[in-house]
Parts: structure tokens; C-alpha cells; sequence
RNA sequence: GCGCCCGUAGCUCAGCUGGAUAGAGCGUCGGUCUCCGGAACCGAAGGUCAGGGGUUCGAAUCCCUUCGGGCGCGCCA
């Protein structure tokens, strides 16, 4: 397990003049985020207020204002008191907000309307939090409150029978970047792709290659409806002739057609199935098997190319059949002997005992063990390799096959709850205000390698994490590449290059600066544009804490975006270079904890954050 | 048919697990600078939160229901 926020951070420079890191060691406070000390605070004002009805509530009742009339946060503390202590909640709000004492962090307290706390940080509590930011650099932002929990965040797993599509993207988008916010909230993480690489699949892939083999040699021989028929086929078929010349030859010789092509359904399925025997008779069991284990790690070998220009790795990809032939499946059916039983000839898991809508098949009567065996077994594996939270990251339509895994792992003496999965729901591609469909067999779809090559990386992967997750997603292609300058990410990224081109300019006219300078004038820094820059500069910690907690990370990039807005207001209001020497310096300090939060802000979401653009 | 998810501005989407007058980007309209990068800033218009009932101090959020959309319901993976 490695951290990766510090090699999505490290990377970055600093904006200190010299490139060296800045603070000194001791002003590293280990203080806890804003948001947090504050509703400590409240919480102890409760206490003498509401005993012990005040445990119940969240937080304190703490949350950030929605309108900075009413404060910078607010507690609703009272009015969900009010019940409980049969008092007025009005009351109760002036009693706690006379409670809440005159604490350096604390500016202003109001009540207001049916019993809202009302609170005002105080300016020098914020000025001091930007001195944070610069001595915390790169881990701002980042807590403890995992407590080390080890999480294994499993996703993308696409089969390996052709290239990602722009629904892939998403998974791959949505996974990476929740892990790269557990790992900065404390929790030890794994990165893990599994590979289905057993079953039939292959077969119809290895099959759809030989028999484009076949039609490179023959243009009138056909090419079924149930098959692959992606142009990626093609090329799989012309490096196969190279790297197999016995099947090349074979293909030569052509091979015999089954008997009259059914058209669609089931009937194309058993079809399909025809044909691989044909083949296997035709090239030979193990011939056929080679093409589609070839076949098979190519398009992988194209999958994690893709991935790792997407900025998205693994620490580990776990093959199915090396489940099967390592045992690791038949170990758990014997685990399992106790609860499973033999029902017209083939081996079921009693899934509905545990909550799944019916039993299971495990084992088939023809004696192949089924997709969802290896899949009780990769989990339970996951947990006997030290996982405690189980992270399945997975596409809307999986959500059938939740219960019977959590069923599976509860049967093996697992806590089912150890099993968490989000669903992500389908991306929908829309191109000329065309539908696009997006099937893999019908080969008509959008990959994620034209996606990054026609919009970039950091704005597909901004575009992706903006979107919560169960909601269904609209992509519209031409709109994405014609108004990829209008992307928010843009937006934010020109935050950070304004940081750093300031400093630049500030060298080149020979300003020095040092955060500590900084420091000592930043008792200045009280223009309202400056309070609301500093206010969002403070609410990182607890963003990055609520996206992890909530498995949310459109809540970070909305707050960037936030973030953004206020870095561009204060810049388009306050000078900083032309200011007077002492608010000169607040200003840089200001400028310099900016840039240093937009930084670990993009990391967390693995988009770059340049320094021109 | 049964089950899960979704429905918020013209478009794409947020809305902190029940809080105050529902927000942002794009688009539209109108402004700002002898400006440290205008990929910026400031302002305006635009909403029966799909419809209807309920729960309570308070609902876009929770419950019921209708409508609309997506996805599941294999000895496929």
C-alpha cells in the first residue's frame, strides 16, 4: 500500500520563491479542521443546556451557512432540542450562543428566526489558519480519522474482451479518486482490477478473431451477429496471423459454417456456441484456447495502457482463471460444503437464507464452477488478505448481484456489512443529438482512448467526479470538445496559474517574500473579499473528510470550483504586487496558501494543476 | 410482473443524509480594466424541485401513490 497522495503531491513545486519547502517543522499545529474545533466548542456550550440530549445530535447541529447573512456556519442545535427540553427554541439558541464563549476562534454569535446559532469565525483565526496551510503544504487537507482501516477499493474491472468505453471512464474516474480521498483520511488502501478471464467470454472473443482471420483470407466468408464486431477485432486478427502462423494457415483453409445463421437472441448466443466448436474442431482445443488467452491479454494490455494515461493504477489485478487453477475456488466451495446442497445435478448456494432474492448455482452439472463461485471466493480472499472494507466500485448494473456476495460472505463467517458497493450509474452518449449506443458486441461505441485524446485527461476526469454517482449522466461528445475551454476545470486550473505567474512576476520585479513575513502582516488581510477567500481556504479539511466519509467526490470538485470563484473575485479586487509593502506581503501569503490548496484539492481528484496553461 | 436507481433553471448538474429567500457552470441580456494572464470580474432574466397525498416547528431531502426514464431478475460473465 503506498501513499498516494504524496506521489500526486510531492510533484508539485511550491510557490515559495526558492522551490524549497517552507515551514518550519514547529509550526506544523496539529489543530484539528475548522469546521471540527468549532463544533467542539458548541458541543461544550451544549452541555450545560441540554445535558445529556445534546450526545444526539450530529455535529452540533453544525453545518456551513448557505447565506453568508447568516454567518459562516450555523447550528440548528436549538430547534432540535427544542422537543426534547419542552422549551421555546429560541431560548435555548440564546442560552448556547451566550454559552459559547469568547473563544479566539469565535468572531461574532447571533440567534436568529425560529432558533438558529449564527457564527462569524474571528478574522485572526482564519489569518492563522493560512499559516497552517503553508506549513502543512502538501498534506492540508488530510486527517487521521481512517485510523489506518485497511480498504480494498475494487473497480473498472472490465472484462478483457475490448477496449474501455466512456462508461468505463467513469468507474475508473469515480474509484481512483475515492481512493485517493481514503488514503488522505487516513485509511491504508488497495487498488484492485479484477479480471474475468474464465468464462465463455474468451471463447466468443478468440472466436471473433479467428474468424476475421478467415475473412482477411476469404472477403465472402461471414461473420455472426452474436460476435464481437468492434474494429478492434481487426487488428487482433491481423497480429494474430503474425504471432500464431499455424492459425494463420489454418485461416487459409477456411472453415465450414454450422448450419443456417439464426438471427437474434438466445438463437444467436447457441449459435455462437456452434461456431466454437466448429473452431475448436477446426483448429484444435488447444489452438482455439491460445487465441483467446492471446486475444485476451492484448485487449488488457490495451486496457491498463489506457488507464495509466488516464492516471489511474493498481497495486494488483486479479485474474479469475488463476482463482480456478490455484484452488483458491474449490477451498472455498469446501468451506462452504456445510450450507450448499445438489439440486438437479449442479451445486447451489443457499443465497435466500441469507437475504439474496433466491439461490445460487456454484458448481453446473456439466461440474465448471460459475462467475458468481469466484466471486464469493475473490471476496472472501480479500478479507483473508486483510481488507476491512471491502470497496466494490461497479456499474448500475451489477446491483442485482450485491446481495448474493454479501450473502456469500456472511455464509464463510464474514460480516456482510464488510462488503460496500457503489453503484455508478451508465454514462449516456450523446453525439449530435444522437443517442450513441454503447455495446461492445455491436462494436458501435466511444472509447475512453478517443474521450482523452478529444478532451484531455484532466477535463474528462473533472467532468466524471462532478457528478454523483447514482445519477444517471448525460455526455454529450460535441459538446465536450467544442466547450472544453468552458470546462470548470479550466476555471480552477486558471486559479493556480494566476498563483504561480504572480509569483513569477513578483521575482522579476525583485520582491522577496517569506511566509513569515507573511505572517507578521497578516493581521491585514480584512477585505471582505479576503474573508471569504480565507474562509474557503479553511473548509478543505472538512470537504475532503465529508467527500471520503460520504464516498462523494463531486463534493470536492464543486467546492474547487467554489474555491476558484472566491481565488478570482479577491484577485479582481485586491492588488497584490502594487499593494503597499506590509499588505504586499499579507497578500502573497494569502496568494501562496491558495495556490496550496487548489494544488492538493486537484491531486485529490488526480487532475494536474499547472503552473501555465 | 417483481426488485433497485433516478426525475431540480433552456442545457448539464450541485444541494453537506430534515433547516432560513433552492444554488453553480454553459447559454441569453447588460456592464467592468492604461488589467499582477480577460480562460477573469460585476449584475440581470430564468424554478408549481415530475404530479398528488402524508409525517412535523420546518420537506427538493423521509413515507405512500401516480406518471416518466434507466438497470436488473441465466447452470452468461
Amino acid at each position: 500500500m503506498r501513499g498516494r497522495l504524496e506521489d500526486a503531491l510531492s510533484a508539485a513545486e511550491v510557490f515559495n520563491g526558492n522551490g524549497t519547502p517552507t515551514a518550519p517543522e514547529h509550526k506544523i499545529l496539529r489543530r484539528p479542521a475548522m469546521k471540527k474545533a468549532l463544533s467542539k466548542l458548541l458541543e461544550q456550550a451544549l452541555l450545560p443546556v441540554a445535558g445529556d440530549h445534546a450526545g444526539r445530535l450530529r455535529h452540533a447541529g453544525l453545518e456551513q451557512a448557505r447565506d453568508a447573512r447568516n454567518g459562516h456556519y450555523a447550528s440548528s442545535a436549538a430547534m432540535q432540542l427544542a422537543g426534547r427540553l419542552k422549551r421555546p427554541p429560541a431560548e435555548i439558541a440564546e442560552e448556547i450562543a451566550a454559552g459559547l464563549s469568547q473563544h479566539s476562534l469565535i468572531g461574532r454569535v447571533e440567534t436568529a428566526g425560529p432558533g438558529f446559532i449564527n457564527i462569524w469565525l474571528d478574522p485572526g483565526a482564519l489569518q492563522a489558519e493560512l499559516v497552517r496551510i503553508v506549513a502543512e503544504s502538501d498534506a492540508y487537507g488530510s486527517c487521521d480519522i481512517g485510523g489506518s482501516r485497511k480498504v480494498l477499493v475494487e473497480f473498472v474491472s472490465a472484462n478483457p474482451t475490448g477496449p474501455l468505453h466512456v462508461g468505463h471512464g467513469r468507474l475508473a474516474a469515480v474509484g481512483d479518486c475515492l481512493a485517493r480521498l481514503l488514503e488522505a483520511t487516513g485509511h491504508e488502501v488497495w487498488r484492485e482490477y479484477y479480471v474475468n478471464d474464465a468464462g465463455r467470454q474468451l471463447a466468443v472473443l478468440g472466436l471473433s478473431v479467428w474468424l476475421r482471420m478467415v475473412q482477411r483470407e476469404n472477403a465472402g466468408a461471414r461473420f455472426p451477429e452474436g460476435a464481437y464486431r468492434g474494429e478492434y477485432i481487426l487488428d487482433l486478427a491481423r497480429r494474430m496471423a503474425d504471432e500464431l502462423p499455424e492459425a494463420a494457415e489454418a485461416a487459409r483453409k477456411g472453415m465450414g459454417w454450422p448450419e443456417d445463421e439464426p438471427a437474434h437472441g438466445k438463437d444467436a448466443d447457441r449459435y455462437v456456441d456452434a461456431l466454437i466448436n466448429t473452431a475448436r474442431e477446426t483448429l484444435g482445443d488447444e489452438l482455439f484456447a491460445d487465441i483467446g488467452r492471446l486475444a485476451g491479454e492484448w485487449v488488457l494490455d490495451d486496457i491498463r495502457d489506457d488507464l495509466e494515461q488516464f492516471g489511474v493504477g493498481f497495486d494488483h489485478w486479479q485474474s479469475e482463471r488463476e482463482l480456478v487453477t490455484c484452488g483458491e475456488i474449490d477451498a472455498c466451495l469446501k468451506k462452504l460444503a456445510g450450507v450448499t446442497y445438489r439440486r438437479d445435478g449442479a451445486l447451489w448456494f443457499p443465497a435466500e437464507k441469507y437475504g439474496d432474492e433466491k439461490d445460487r448455482v456454484v458448481v453446473r452439472a456439466d461440474g465448471r464452477s460459475t462467475y458468481f463461485a469466484s466471486d464469493i471466493a475473490y471476496h472472501y480472499g480479500k478479507r483473508k488478505r486483510g481488507a476491512d472494507v471491502l470497496l466494490d466500485v461497479l456499474g448500475a448494473d451489477h446491483h442485482g448481484y450485491v446481495g448474493r456476495v454479501r450473502a456469500g460472505l456472511e455464509a464463510l463467517g464474514e460480516p456482510p456489512s464488510s462488503l460496500e458497493v457503489l453503484l455508478v450509474q451508465f454514462v449516456a452518449l450523446y453525439r449530435g443529438g444522437e443517442r450513441v449506443a454503447m455495446s461492445t458486441r455491436g462494436g458501435e461505441f466511444e472509447t475512453l482512448r478517443n474521450l482523452r485524446e478529444e478532451v484531455g485527461v484532466d477535463a474528462a476526469r473533472f467532468f466524471y467526479v462532478s457528478r454523483a454517482g447514482e445519477q444517471h449522466l448525460d455526455f454529450d461528445l460535441d459538446l465536450a470538445r467544442k466547450q472544453s475551454n468552458d470546462n470548470p476545470v479550466y476555471y480552477v486550473q486558471y486559479a493556480h496559474a494566476r498563483v504561480a505567474s504572480l509569483f513569477e512576476k513578483m521575482h522579476a520585479r525583485g520582491i522577496g517574500f517569506s511566509p513569515d513575513d507573511g505572517e507578521e502582516h497578516a493581521g491585514l488581510l480584512e477585505h471582505p473579499r479576503e474573508i471569504d477567500l480565507m474562509l474557503a481556504l479553511a473548509r478543505l479539511p472538512e470537504t475532503v473528510e465529508q467527500a471520503a466519509v460520504q464516498r462523494a467526490p463531486q463534493v470536492l470538485a464543486h467546492y474547487l470550483v467554489s474555491l476558484a470563484q472566491a481565488f478570482h473575485g479577491w484577485y479582481n479586487h485586491c492588488k497584490v504586487l502594487d499593494a503597499e509593502p506590509g499588505l504586499r506581503r499579507a497578500r502573497l501569503l494569502l496568494a501562496q496558501a491558495s495556490g496550496q490548496v487548489l494544488r492538493n484539492g486537484l491531486g485529490l481528484l488526480g487532475v494536474s494543476a499547472p503552473r501555465s496553461m
